[in-house]
DNA sequence: TATGAATGAGGATTCATTCAT
DNA sequence: TATGAATGAATCCTCATTCAT
């Protein structure tokens, strides 16, 4: 990802896209973050229609939703995870990630089919668990993305985290 | 990580260094493969303990080894997790991958404690899991390593994911 | 020849050059390739005047033209003879020089006035003989250059080749 | 040329080398300097059976001996013609071929068969003339080493030079 | 405001030379 | 004396960033 690729790709000239971004990081960064704020959209949204369903349903909507999130742009997906370490713990980054445990976390200790203690520790797990197999998944397993058990299983797993 | 960083870090001259790796890549290949290598090691360890246990005690086992194995050296997993996806699919590193994989299998196919439909595809997401958030952990909560919880609620998640 | 040399002496950055050549090869390939062009064109200019010229006095020019392109840039030529041949058998050079053996040979079969056996091996002899020459005495023979004699018994020994 | 790829070839160890020679340009110009004192010895040798030869002889005697000495080992002349001018103008290959030329233009001298005006002049344009026609034939002309008219016609235009 | 040529620090790699064994 | 591992200066090339137009 050099700045003269982006650039043609955006149909820009290099000049123009430090216009928009300070450094070449800004760029990755503000992908990253897009990202992020979708998933958080989605959780939230989610979560507005979360009164109605069982600890079960939930959890799977989350689970298929971010599944789907990372499904969107393969590509895009592996190429962030390659590049995006190497930004270091941003900050901006760090916040929406923050963010989004944080609704989880807070939506979660509202609910009383599941127990409270180590409420953090579960939804940091949890976070972690399915984007890792999302990823996993979708950079290279993609017979595992169009298998039911798959979803199913990180479903169940989850719940277990959940439950404890 | 530049070269010549490596080669001061190591007390050796870039020189020497090329005379061990013939390109930079093949020293980030040389220790992402040792680590797979020490895994695959501590996981056929473990397995030939296992008759004598039941399958609780081999995950957690299991999960145990994985989180001390990541615990070892942090600052080296956080680098490497950074610079190999950029090295690409590399052969050598996919076969040890494989051969973890594979071992765990073939282990789990002769234990009638779980059900044998989906091994492949459950393994993948064990390793998957426990590697992310062994990483994760080391990485950027370190305060969870200290959790016994952690350790716990993770070997329970996989259970669940073995029984089905 | 270093890339920073060039670059230092052409009163620009190295990235610079780089924007108009892809290799450092190639940067002097195209100094090799503008005097070979210079050459043919040197050449091709003669000849149209050539008609009404006896042999003596075509060879002769040819010879002087050869003796002045050396002269023009002693140094650049004394760099370019111990840097092309390390550059090995380049298509686009090879072309070039094909060009003038060719525009040689091809105007010397419709003279009447030199037999046409062997025609192909003797112009190469009389470009590599003369070439050479000129090479040598512009490197380290300068005294030879103002020589008047040096000329004449060049073009002597070239017109014998063309007579047989 | 890399010394330890000259040192594999000789069967010993770099170090071996730098036993024996001071420098790599040393090892270079020892191979130039044993090739143009070859060529002094033929050169002499041949003079000193001069008295009963026609200069026509002579004079094709030597091209005859300068094409062999360049056809002994074509893979090795070019690498010389490649990296010996970067040695650059060394004292000891100089005066060796300071030594054949004064050889030539002492024992032509001698002789009353030509005019002895300009005969430094005329000899070094010889030498350099059959050396690179006997080298450019080498290199890049195989078939004209095979065709006896190479040969006739270089001794030809020679002796023209030589006879003024 | 948009462009893209120019910049040059930085990085991977090579290889002549040294020197401890 | 012979070895070849170690050294590190030197070199080619890339690419994020700037700035004149």
């Amino acid at each position: 990802m050099t700045t003269k690729r982006v650039a043609e790709r955006a149909g820009v000239s290099v000049g123009s896209l430090y216009q928009y971004f300070p450094t070449r990081e800004a760029m990755l960064v503000a992908v990253a973050e897009r990202h992020l704020t979708e998933m958080k959209a989605v959780v939230a949204r989610t979560l507005e229609s979360a009164p109605t369903m069982t600890l079960d349903e939930l959890t799977r909507a989350l689970v298929r939703a971010a599944i789907e999130a990372h499904a969107t742009d393969p590509a895009l997906h592996r190429r962030l995870m390659e590049e995006v370490p190497r930004v270091g713990r941003l900050a901006m980054l760090d916040d929406t990630r923050t963010e989004l445990h944080a609704l989880l976390v807070a939506f979660l200790a509202t609910r009383d089919d599941l127990p409270h203690d180590h409420l953090a520790l579960v939804v940091f797990m949890a976070i972690t668990a399915v984007d890792a197999l999302a990823h996993a998944a979708v950079v290279d397993r993609a017979e595992a993305l169009r298998d039911p058990a798959f979803e199913t299983k990180l479903a169940d797993a989850v719940l277990r985290l959940l439950r404890g």
